[in-house]
DNA sequence: CGCACCCCCTGCCGGC
DNA sequence: TGCCGGCAGGGGGTGC
C-alpha cells in the first residue's frame, strides 16, 4: 500500500507530535508480522524519550535517545496511527503508550509490515543502498547511467528499491504516463532525454501526492487516520479501459515483472 | 542477470 | 444469497 507520498505524510504529521515524548508502556499483542517482532522489541522501546520522526524509502525511522532507532515498515496495509487510549480491535498489533496519555497504534490486516528497534549499522542493511527518490542527487544523467546495459524494464528498474527508495506499483505508473514511457520499455533503450522526463515526472508525481496528503485507494490513512486524496488525481492508475485524461485512448492495463501495470498506448511509447 | 513463480496474510470483489 | 477464485499498494527467496 504505502509508498513514499503516504510514508512522508505519517512522517510529517507523527514527528511533531511524537518529538521528545518518551514511551512509558509497549504491548505486542502479535508478533507474527512478515519479519516476526523481536522478542526484546518492548524492552528496547520503554523507557526511551524518541527523536524526529523521519523517512527513508518507505520506511519510517525514529531515532531514539540511547542511539538506536525505531523502525517501521507499512507493507501493504498497515497503518501507525496516534490517538487516546482505546480498547484494541481487529489487527491491532503493537500499541506504544506515551507520556502524554496517547498512544500510538500499529494495525496491519495482511501482517506484511516490520517493526523494529535496530543500530545505525543493522538499519543500514534492512534499508538498503537505494538513493531516496526525493534526494536531489538524482537526475536525469543519473538514471541514464544506472540503466546502461540493464536488460530489464524500466518498470522493474525503477521500482527496484536497490536502486531508488520510495517508489511503488501506483507512483511508477502514474510517472511514467507523465513523461510518456511504456512501462515495458527496456531500460538501457531509454534515452538521455526520457531519463530526464522520467526524472522530473517522479518529483512531480511524488510532490503532488504529498501534497494531497497520499493516496487512499483502500486502506491507507496518515498518522491520524485520515485517508488521502491523491487517488482522485490518478491518470491512469487502476484506470484500464476507462479514457486517458490527456487524449481520450482507453488506458490498457497489463502485468509488467508480475505487477498491475497501467498505461496510454497514445501517450506513451 | 532477469524473471517467473512461490511465499508471507486478510479482505474484497466479481462471477457463477 | 453464498461460495470460490483471483487479486491487492510490499518484499524476500528459489530456481531456471
Amino acid at each position: 500500500m504505502p509508498e513514499l507520498p503516504e510514508v512522508e505524510t505519517i512522517a510529517r504529521g507523527l514527528a511533531p507530535e511524537l518529538e521528545g515524548r518518551t514511551v512509558t508502556g509497549v504491548t505486542v499483542r502479535e508478533a507474527r508480522l512478515r519479519t516476526p517482532v523481536a522478542r526484546d522489541f518492548a524492552a528496547r522501546l520503554r523507557g526511551r524519550t524518541l527523536g524526529r520522526m523521519g523517512r527513508t524509502g518507505k520506511y519510517l525511522v525514529t531515532p531514539l535517545d540511547d542511539g538506536a532507532r525505531w523502525l517501521v515498515h507499512l507493507g501493504m496495509t498497515g497503518r501507525l496511527t496516534i490517538g487516546a487510549h482505546r480498547l484494541p480491535i481487529l489487527h491491532d498489533h503493537v500499541e506504544l503508550r506515551l507520556d502524554d496519555g496517547r498512544m500510538l497504534v500499529y494495525n496491519d490486516p495482511r501482517r506484511f509490515g516490520r517493526l523494529d528497534v535496530l543500530d545505525a549499522a543493522a538499519l543500514a542493511k534492512v534499508v538498503g543502498p537505494g538513493v531516496d527518490a526525493l534526494d536531489a542527487t538524482l537526475t536525469g544523467d543519473w538514471l541514464f547511467a544506472r540503466a546502461r546495459g540493464r536488460r530489464t524494464s524500466v518498470k522493474a528498474l525503477l521500482m527496484d528499491q536497490r536502486e531508488i527508495a520510495g517508489l511503488g506499483n501506483i507512483y511508477v505508473s502514474e510517472l511514467l504516463h507523465r513523461a510518456g514511457i511504456r512501462p515495458r520499455r527496456r531500460a538501457a533503450r531509454l534515452t538521455r532525454d526520457d531519463c530526464a522526463r522520467a526524472i522530473a515526472a517522479m518529483r512531480a508525481v511524488l510532490d503532488g501526492a504529498i501534497a494531497r496528503g497520499g493516496s487512499s485507494i483502500s486502506d491507507y490513512r496518515d498518522g491520524f487516520d485520515r485517508a488521502g486524496s491523491y487517488q482522485d488525481d490518478h491518470l491512469v492508475y487502476d484506470r484500464a479501459g476507462e479514457p486517458c485524461r490527456r487524449c481520450a485512448t482507453p488506458i490498457r492495463g497489463v502485468v509488467v515483472v508480475g505487477r498491475s501495470s497501467f498505461y496510454c498506448p497514445t501517450c506513451q511509447r
